[in-house]
DNA sequence: TTATACACCGTACACCGTACGTCGTACAAA
DNA sequence: TTTGTACGACGTACGGTGTACGGTGTATAA
């Protein structure tokens, strides 16, 4: 396994398995395949989303629909080939509800959130997910399509909004990315964030000296006393979605 | 190998390696050591720099410094711990240049330069770096205390400087990891974005109907072709920064 | 009826992190 | 000076990963 990263394939042989190659229905010749190509993506994004990513192996994906390991290799080229299967097959299932006359901040606040509820539901999505040479499904075109079209009067240039749209879905997804990381951090060490503090407090007491690093302490106490750790998802969030719509803002109102 | 990212490790032991123990220079029985901690970590740093974060393994690391797998685990408890002391060296070495008078702005905007400096330098941090819970060594502190400075006169808040840095690099951190993303691209697949695209196009215009994907069409040919691929590092970067300082703008002048 | 293409599977290989036990060394105690 | 022992280094081994390869039985095409 070089990469858990998407567009790792053949584009060619990829798009066709994406787009659902018109062979795949054809009779062939030999003994009738067992499963479909969705049982066997199902499967992965249920164990994908119950145990993480790294519970994706391809000996894991065949035990749960029920064959052996190699013979997964007959319905997907390889495991990259899987992951891009599963990024589009999420983005096909989005909900997309219609942008009917809102402001156009209002629809911004809803591309963000709708992308924070799928990396919630989907963390694996945050460490899996690129910008550059994602898979070009039906998924990820009706996802872009729907996208860009909360920002059909907002006077942007069609390179602005494609740019626009890439930064706000950057900050979702590093949110997102940094959340998933502070939930696994508690899960996997069994340590809440307070318990960590706790623990490393003392020690750290005897190295930080406030002379040499004033700021990092005064600071650092005040927004671990605030959010009661070193990073708090809900203020994270709250904070960062309104300097993103406002940073946009500034280019939107410009246009206008 | 449970996962790369920092802060696996048991607290009180990483911190103690973290900031030096004091019993590592005291003299102990048994034959002397052929290394030093600097020189396992040097070796892994350079290993990770060349050859990226999954070149980093024990045995790599270990051939590196010229002994035995195992040895590596007389001068570090495992992998994780590893992982963090590559990362606070890193910060550690950053050189940090005073904020002089300049205005805000002008200090904000160095700050995520040096830093997309230092993920460029270093591409395998963004695949490491965490915010919860960092390796809180003398690296991390010395980068932090150094970066809150640069929001020294905003009239914010603590919490809100806090909030501030964090969201900047936050920026910075998801620009670097889609910048590194796309260069591993080109050089794991040996073909250029252009050559992609070239790939790509043919077979998916069958698939693209402008009457069911206007604006990505659209959009997305504008945008591909003003930049030659989905994803252009250099732009992302001039209008991620700007959105993102216009963004803390708001906050600021609010502040004064 | 025969030839062939294909689904499926078992085995094997090269990697990974690291637990464990052995061995020789060099300091501390006698 | 001798001896006990703590400790650095190492070889081996285990359970995991993705997947290349070859064998086997089946269903369609000739």
């Amino acid at each position: 396994m070089t990469q858990n990263r998407t567009g790792s394939g053949e584009p060619s042989r990829t798009l066709a398995l994406l787009w659902g190659e018109p062979s795949e229905t054809a009779r062939r010749k030999g003994p009738a395949r067992s499963l479909t190509i969705t049982q066997v993506v199902d499967a992965a994004l249920a164990l994908a989303d119950e145990q993480g990513l790294t519970a994706i192996t391809m000996r894991a994906v065949a035990d749960r629909v029920g064959v052996s390991a190699m013979s997964v290799y007959t319905y997907v080229p390889g495991k990259p080939e899987l992951l891009d299967l599963m990024v589009d097959t999420c983005y096909a299932r989005m909900t997309r509800s219609p942008w009917a006359g809102q402001p156009w901040r209002e629809r911004l606040t809803t591309v963000a959130e709708t992308n924070r509820d799928l990396l919630t539901a989907h963390p694996w999505l945050t460490e899996v997910a690129a910008l550059s040479r994602p898979p070009l499904g039906p998924g990820v075109m009706a996802k872009y399509e729907h996208e860009l079209a909360a920002f059909d009067d907002t006077g942007l240039s069609d390179v602005d909004i494609d740019a626009a749209l890439t930064y706000l879905l950057g900050f979702v997804q590093s949110h997102c990315r940094s959340a998933h990381d502070a939930a696994r951090a508690t899960t996997d060490t069994a340590m809440s964030d307070a318990d960590w503090w706790a623990a490393n407090l003392p020690v750290l007491a005897r190295a930080l000296d406030p002379h040499i690093y004033p700021r990092a302490v005064r600071i650092g106490s005040a927004a671990g006393e605030a959010q009661g750790s070193a990073w708090h998802a809900d203020r994270a969030w709250t904070f960062g979605l309104a300097r993103t719509l406002d940073g946009l803002a500034a280019l939107i109102d410009d246009a206008s």
